[in-house]
DNA sequence: CTGGATGCAAACTCTTTGCATGCAT
DNA sequence: ATGCATGCAAAGAGTTTGCATCCAG
C-alpha cells in the first residue's frame, strides 16, 4: 500500500470508523475495522460471503452474521452501499460515490456504471412525499457483452 | 376505475399475452392469463404469494412454482417488471412505464415514486460497454414519513 | 466492570429444481 | 399425439435470530 498523497476517498485510515463508532457509543472491534479495510482494498463490490474468506486470515473464526452485522453498519454509517441485484447474494461496496450497476440475468456478473446521473429530482419527488432518502441504487438488467454474444450463435444455429 | 377510450397502457384484454406466447411457441394457459389479469388489476406491486393468494379463488391448487414462472415470465415478455428491494419478497408489477421506489428500511413499505428521470445517458453507457440493457430499476432507500416522525419521537423521547 | 459485540447453531424466508402428471395445441 | 406447463415436494441459497461467551471502553 503506497498511499503518497493522493486525495483518495478512501482513505485506508480506519480513525474516522473508529471517530464514527465512538461518537454512537459503540466499538471499534477488529471485526468492523478489519471488514472495512477489506471492502476498501478491493476495487470491486463483494458478498457477505467473499468478505467472510478474505479476512479469514486476518480474523480466523469469524462467523458469517458478524460479517453480515458489520457490513449493515457500515452502509448505516454511510461508508459503504449495499445492492441488491436480485440474482444471487446482495453485494457491499466501499465506493459510495455515485454509480450504477449492470447486472447480467444470464451470468449473473456485475458491472460498475460511471454514469452522470442526475438524481436530485428523484431526492426532490422523494421528499415531496415525506420520505427520508439516504440512498439510491440504480440497477440495469440485461446480457452482458458475452453473453449477449453466445445468445446472438446460439439463435444463428 | 372508469376506462372510457384512454390509451391506457395496460388494456385488461389478455389477448396480447396470448398472441406473444404463441408467436414464442408457447402455451396459453389459464393460470397465466389469470395471473397477468390480477397483476393489471391490482394498482400496486405485489409479491409472488400475494399474487398466489389473490388468484385461489380462480385457479384453486396453483402452485408457488407456478406463480414465480409465469411472473417471470410476464418480466421476459415485458408485460410486468420485477423489483428486488432487498426487504423481503421480489415484487412484480404490471405497470411498465417508468417510475421508481421508495423503500423504508424500517417498515418495509414499498411506494411508486414518478420522477421524470432521463435514463437515456445510462443506456448509452451500459451500451457502450456492450451491455444489452432490457430493464433499469431505481430503488431509494430510507425512512417512510410514518417511520421518519417515529423515530424522530423517540430521539426526542 | 458492564453492556455491546462476537461465535455458533439453528431457524427462517424466499426461490428454484426434479419429476410425474396433465392439458393446450 | 406431442411436448410444454403444471403441481407437489423437496432442496437450496441467503440472511437473520437467540443465546452464551467475550472483550472494548
Amino acid at each position: 500500500m503506497t498511499d503518497i498523497a493522493l486525495p483518495h476517498p478512501h482513505p485506508h485510515d480506519p480513525a474516522d470508523l473508529v471517530g464514527l463508532l465512538h461518537a454512537r457509543g459503540q466499538r471499534a472491534t477488529p471485526q468492523r475495522l478489519v471488514i472495512l479495510r477489506e471492502l476498501r482494498r478491493r476495487a470491486h463490490h463483494a458478498t457477505a460471503d467473499e468478505i467472510r474468506h478474505s479476512v479469514r486470515s486476518a480474523l480466523p473464526g469469524t462467523s458469517t452474521p458478524t460479517v453480515y452485522a458489520a457490513l449493515d453498519l457500515l452502509v448505516e454509517l454511510g461508508l459503504a452501499r449495499r445492492i441488491d441485484t436480485g440474482a444471487g447474494a446482495a453485494l457491499y461496496d466501499a465506493r459510495t460515490e455515485p454509480h450504477q450497476h449492470t447486472v447480467c440475468r444470464r451470468c449473473g456478473r456485475v458491472d460498475d456504471l460511471d454514469c452522470e446521473l442526475d438524481t436530485q429530482p428523484l431526492r426532490d419527488a422523494a421528499d415531496g412525499a415525506g420520505f427520508s432518502a439516504t440512498a439510491i441504487e440504480t440497477v440495469i438488467s440485461g446480457l452482458c457483452a458475452d453473453c449477449a454474444a453466445a445468445t446472438g450463435e446460439m439463435a444463428r444455429a
